[in-house]
DNA sequence: GATATCTAGATTGTCGACAATTTATCAGTT
DNA sequence: AACTGATAAATTGTCGACAATCTAGATATC
């Protein structure tokens, strides 16, 4: 599937996207100290644009910087991914209400058979809900709330730091199958134009699968 | 008072805060072009830390750029206001649902004096609340929610482009004096450790000023 | 042996110059 | 007069070099 599509104008843009992939994607390790100069030889590019990629990494909260000493990759921990959470359910939360109060009726009926669609696939192989569906869903949600601050909040900050820690923590992915109800009766809230419930149901689906990775967490102890 | 300090180390950080400054002061006005060589004689700094500090404001929202093109400030338009206290909306009320929980108590008596200390003012100058205050109140209830990801997103990118909107729109600033009540009343349910009515209410006083702003936005026309 | 100070190495921050791209100007044609 | 195309000017993107800062190791002192 594809998500959402950037292109890469600038050689800058193409070591963001690649950097970014690697991190998320644990190939650069959680913790790990981005150097400069090692990154421009890799690369092939000089240590300008290296230092661009670097500092958008930063707005997306994938790495810290701290002055004259450097950059390193954040180190993934249970708060940090239960704060994470708690800003998805606060801000996807919203999104849903927005939704139902903003999205076209044809965006409506598309997500709407999107799960249809889908619904064969969960009953098959009755356990799993896979990880591209949830995260269509989100993001059509997230794009029918027509408010671009938040759209481009949740698609650029939040998703990359989100997906990072269900890469590396071994959970991509997905939950068990009552997901797919939860996005079923969303849709339906949404598509009634009940924002306050869309909300709702919206919130309590993170919550749960926030509680769902805490669990695997405290297990990997 | 003294919001948050933010210390410059670098002559990239003080190009930084004095460009932040001026666009959210208006001293460059929005949708204005941000020439790189202009500025870089200006602030007699060389392209480079230009370059970085326009990086730094396209984060906050506060700037938007195109590849091979340029930045400009941001148009300020009533549609981005309403995005903007959206999702003030959610990210606040869910600081004050966790301050609720997070907050120490000392953090909340210190809030609560503060509070009372400005009764007086306001009973006396019975009309206004001064903007200070407001801020000053919203900041630690963001910094009680103990969630670093919510308060580094709220501090560095919403603060400024919130800040923004009030000062070009003749906002600065402040609402009529029922907002000190509906302040009271966030510390009691903190106070109470009721987070579940504390995010009400956060979210139900944001609301309402986001609702007074409108009305001036219509009455300018 | 522990602590403090100094020096050398490495890393980041800043600069000016060149390359690539966009925008403006102007001539030419229909 | 309007549109197209080529050329020139201006702006952004990228580069390598130098300056400032931090880090590590060695030496000295107590």
């Amino acid at each position: 599937m594809v998500f959402f599509q950037e292109q890469a104008v600038t050689s800058s843009d193409k070591t963001y996207f690649q950097l970014r992939e690697e991190i998320v994607e644990g190939l650069i390790p959680a913790g790990a100290k981005l150097s400069e100069v090692e990154l421009s030889t890799k690369f092939e590019v000089s240590r300008a644009v290296i230092r661009e990629a670097i500092n958008r990494l930063e707005a997306c909260n994938i790495v810290e910087r701290k002055a004259n000493v450097g950059a390193r990759v954040v180190t993934l921990t249970e708060d940090g991914l239960l704060e994470l959470y708690q800003i998805r359910e606060a801000l996807e939360g919203m999104a849903a209400r927005l939704a139902a109060q903003n999205m076209p009726e044809a965006e409506i009926y598309e997500l709407s058979s999107l799960l249809e669609g889908q619904q064969d696939e969960v009953r098959q192989n009755h356990t799993y809900y896979q990880e591209a569906g949830d995260l269509d869903f989100h993001y059509r949600i997230i794009v029918g709330s027509k408010n671009q601050q938040l759209i481009t909040m949740l698609s650029n900050g939040i998703y990359h730091l989100a997906r990072m820690y269900r890469v590396q923590l071994g959970m991509t992915g997905p939950r068990v199958t009552t997901a797919y109800d939860e996005h079923k009766h969303i849709v339906r809230a949404i598509s009634n134009r009940d924002g306050e419930l869309a909300e709702i149901l919206m919130r309590r689906h993170i919550q749960y699968s926030k509680n769902n990775i805490a669990v695997k967490l405290t297990k990997m102890k």
